[in-house]
DNA sequence: ACCCGCACCTGTAAGC
DNA sequence: TGCTTACAGGTGCGGG
């Protein structure tokens, strides 16, 4: 489910519930969804939560003993706020309570749920040791890519554009809607070689997967059906309204009119413009 | 090097 | 109203 503009709103949304709180209990309800140490102390518990990371579709929760916690979601994980009151959600599988004093407003606790299970947490003793392990193979972040950078990651190949666009090692942050929408703004068809763009079609598509990224992040990201994606406050984002094929094979395109083609490249859902996008 | 098929899981929606 | 099938936003692996 989630690309970089919906993790990144989960950690816009998530940042004001969790940052300075401390956690005062922590468990994994299923093992095998956490990778590393699972103790209660290498998720955090007696720590306060310094800082919210995000690289590429990954979330990294700091505590201020150094430790951090690497969340990926998956299609379907959630970082959810719980409240006291209420029963845990199915499928909620590591649950951190917070120290929460007198104040009656404030969250009790941060849940992960993740009912596919592709997601998964991953806990470190430092930093150093999140981006050594997880971070440093991923390619430059999709929100700030150059076009010199975009022809570094996709130098020499001779695979579809489209596949290379979804490589996290090449470029991080894009998946299937937001590669699709990347490539309709700028006029390239998910089909061509990498190696046969064009220095100016290799500018514009850097332009286009920084806009769509940091717009889509924006509004919150994309919520494409309900029990979809939502932030860490339960809310759906609105990108939706925005996407201009993904989800619109054999309707109109938005800027030429004719009929939006849809296949499937490399088993991937694909939906692009054979006008606009030759 | 590249592409395909499939696997990991569960939920939903479409088709019969 | 069932029951069956296909498909879903992510990744990773073996094989041709």
């Amino acid at each position: 489910m989630p690309e970089l503009p919906e993790v990144e709103s989960v950690r816009r949304s998530l940042a004001p519930h969790v940052i300075g709180r401390r956690v005062v209990r922590a468990r994994a309800r299923r093992r095998d969804v956490v990778r590393g140490k699972a103790s209660p102390g290498a998720l955090l518990e007696g720590d306060r939560i310094r800082h919210l990371h995000r690289r590429g579709k990954q979330l990294g929760i700091e505590g201020e003993g150094g430790g951090v916690i690497v969340v990926h979601l998956g299609m379907s994980g959630q970082l959810l706020t719980a409240d006291r009151s209420r029963r845990y959600p199915s499928h909620t599988h590591v649950v951190w309570k917070f120290d929460d004093f007198d104040d009656l407003q404030s969250t009790r606790g941060l849940l992960f749920r993740d009912p596919r299970r592709f997601g998964g947490v991953w806990t470190f003793p430092s930093l150093e040791h999140a981006r050594r392990e997880r971070w440093d193979e991923l390619g430059p972040e999709g929100t700030e890519i150059s076009s010199s950078d975009l022809s570094r990651a996709l130098a020499g190949s001779r695979r579809r554009i489209k596949s290379l666009l979804l490589m996290q090692e090449r470029v991080a942050g894009l998946g299937n809607i937001y590669a699709d929408e990347s490539l309709f703004r700028a006029g390239v068809s998910p089909w061509r070689q990498a190696n046969s763009l064009e220095p100016e079609e290799m500018a514009d598509l850097a332009r286009s997967i920084r806009e769509v990224l940091v717009s889509a992040s924006d509004r919150g990201g994309s919520t494409l059906s309900d029990e979809g994606y939502v932030n860490a406050d339960g809310e759906p984002g609105s990108f939706q309204d925005e996407l201009r094929v993904y989800g619109r094979g054999g309707a109109s395109c938005v800027r030429c009119g004719g009929e939006l083609a849809q296949d499937r490249l490399e088993q991937r859902s694909t939906v692009w413009c054979p006008t606009c996008q030759p």
